[in-house]
DNA sequence: GTTGTATTTCTACAAGCCGTAGAACATCTG
DNA sequence: CAGATGTTCTACGGCTTGTAGAAATACAAC
């Protein structure tokens, strides 16, 4: 229940960047902006169909990380929790019920950024 | 290139557990012996064909996580990395490059228990 | 070296997920 | 009610995973 496609990501991350709930036309003139694929230049637009957006947003409501309001007509979609959130969630699931979680931190502390260490040590607090 | 499925899961489970590279017989016999699916009793032990044990340990080793000692008649398997490195990795993967790395920590510190904290503050040396 | 047996590789298929979208259905606007 | 606009159903191709039989390969003993 963790892993997003490809598409579902993208729409995942525009939803993420607007505060405000946005209808599936939007999404997909958003989506036709931005380089689909990983090539290089930019003049990628896909131009999707709105189908295929309301398909995805379908099921990202169904996996529950998005939701809608239905009560205005072109319905409104906004991520239900925060891409923060969400990307903290995903860790701690993998980090899971491991037997051995503390090694799993250490490894994990030992390759973040010097800069990042010292902010986890302020949110750590020095106790 | 990183979720597993449950039987390669559990495969990797048993490898991680075991010190010494196994065999594909060795491990279809170990699978037996544990609870395959979320069923309370114990009793069910599904005996897997050998081929399917193969399979999946062909599959793991294409995706890097396994080797096997070829040299020897019957191959043996081990796991290129510990769980905790492997787990690890997965975690960097998903923090991955967020533009907001240091919120998602901020959000996974807060969730981490008492105990654990302290241990990071340890890893992190109080500076 | 020929035969038999243990082991590995090939090939295959069903189920499920994801990208993609047309067809059919529902809902406003006049 | 008719037309336009939006939403849900249905579908399909590709890819991954669980599962394993068939075919090829390697070794042991005669």
């Amino acid at each position: 229940m963790a892993t997003l496609g490809e598409l579902e990501r993208a729409v995942m991350d525009l939803l993420w960047e607007h505060d405000e709930a946005i209808t599936a036309n939007a999404l997909r003139d958003l989506l036709s902006q931005r380089p689909a694929g990983s090539g290089r230049d930019g003049t990628d637009t896909k131009e999707l169909a709105v189908t295929t957006v309301l398909t995805v947003l379908s099921r990202l409501e169904k996996k529950g990380l998005v939701e809608r309001e239905r009560n205005i007509r072109p319905h409104r979609y906004r991520a239900v929790t925060s891409r923060a959130d969400h990307t903290a969630e995903l860790m701690l699931e993998v980090l899971g019920s491991a037997p051995d979680r503390e090694a799993v931190l250490a490894r994990f502390i030992g390759t973040v950024s010097d800069g990042e260490a010292a902010t986890l040590r302020k949110l750590l607090g020095r106790d």
